[in-house]
DNA sequence: TGTACATCAGTGAACGCGCGTTCACTGATGTAC
DNA sequence: TGTACATCAGTGAACGCGCGTTCACTGATGTAC
């Protein structure tokens, strides 16, 4: 019967998920190195071997956290947008705060994603399609968008990747636009991961003002 | 009698080495959590209870490696300055490229100080000075440099961050000049962390040109 | 609706492992007279 | 220069701990007829 059989699949999604959340709440404390399965189980209340119902391995939980993590700071990239109703310029702006929001208030599974690799651990090929979340809600902005145009000299190696990304992503701008695109994309998490990871203290701690500043000059910067 | 004596004390100068030699070649290749003294003990021969000798604890150990790290990387930048006799503009290129070097060459070393936070270690205040050994570099050839002068809207909270920092590191620039040295120093930091993160993958890897231009345009943006 | 069988969740014990740190000790190196 | 003593490096055993993963099992939930 239907009925029944989605339940016990219901309570199997369900303890699925409450395996993620205390493996993410345990994460805050000891870090990625130190998740432990064991430590899951028991905070859970279920027997260290249980786990294995739903995850064949430590790295597979490991793996779908990831996975969350960047589906969770691109959806918050996402939902901070507010639309192609609004100006361009407050788009941006509204991207850029949305995305330290989240880290900021996920600290540890930011650091999960875009600190340190874990060693001995790879990142499957799931992992590429969400890690774009959040440079492509930027890039939607500047589609179908006036942009000043910006002259530069650009390596021909770099041209060259420049110019296989503008096609991936359908952004009709020059190579020079397109590579402070990538340089703004970089300032943005440079400016989250210093902040995240103690960098600023001593010069600009606390970094509000300087990351809006920085959100602002990078605007300008990619000619919006 | 001193000379004996100095025997004493090179052989234990030594064995520090030596054993924070082979703490980084583990590092490589099991990462900051994975160090474990017992392994570096049977690596260099000796009884895991030895290591004390030399170090009174694995935090311990772990806080010289990450000030040797801060300082190699400094020393690094610092040494690919050809100096005030050669144009700025070069000096800020050979920079960039010297730091980008040291971490590419160094990976693992880099992730330790530039990577995620270690939970449960608390840097200590020996950190601090040597952490600033690349910033430094940059500011230095800023000074005694013609810089274009740069207008800008400063919110009041950072103006004043930015002011506080042109008094200790005695840069003659504006508000917005100095929230762009910060700008650039995020820069070349978050460029070499994605680069080695792996987050260029797919779009602008191998990195060289990028970082390249990366370079170039912050030097540009900074008025140098 | 009722029964026989198959699937799945969770148990509990075990394997084999490595870790940081302490401690009482031996023997070599350095110091003072 | 020679001897008595103090300092230090390194040993080896032990403490107490937690880990990932496997496996044979019990009992509950779901399925087919």
């Amino acid at each position: 019967m239907t009925a029944t059989r989605t339940a016990r699949e219901r309570a199997r999604a369900e303890l699925t998920q409450e395996i993620k959340d205390e493996a993410r709440r345990q994460l805050a404390e000891v870090g990625a190195h130190g998740l432990s399965l064991r430590a899951v189980a028991r905070e859970l209340g279920m027997v260290s071997s249980a786990i294995y119902r739903y995850f064949p391995s430590r790295d597979r939980l490991l793996t779908d956290l990831i996975v969350d993590a960047y589906n969770a700071i691109g959806e918050a990239a996402e939902k901070a947008d507010p639309g192609a109703d609004a100006a361009p310029r407050e788009r941006w702006l509204a991207i850029w705060r949305g995305t330290r929001d989240w880290a900021r208030a996920h600290p540890h599974e930011y650091a999960l994603i875009y600190g340190s690799p874990i060693p001995g651990y790879a990142a499957p090929q799931d992992t590429v399609v969400p890690a774009a979340r959040v440079a492509l809600a930027l890039v939607k902005v500047l589609t179908h968008t006036e942009l000043r145009e910006i002259d530069g000299e650009v390596a021909p190696g770099l041209r060259a990747q420049a110019e296989s990304l503008t096609k991936v992503l359908g952004v009709i701008a020059g190579p020079e636009t397109t590579v402070r695109l990538l340089m703004a994309w970089t300032q943005l998490f440079g400016a989250i991961s210093f902040d995240l990871f103690g960098q600023y203290v001593g010069s600009v701690d606390p970094a509000d003002e300087f990351f809006a500043h920085s959100a602002k000059r990078m605007a300008e910067f990619v000619g919006l």
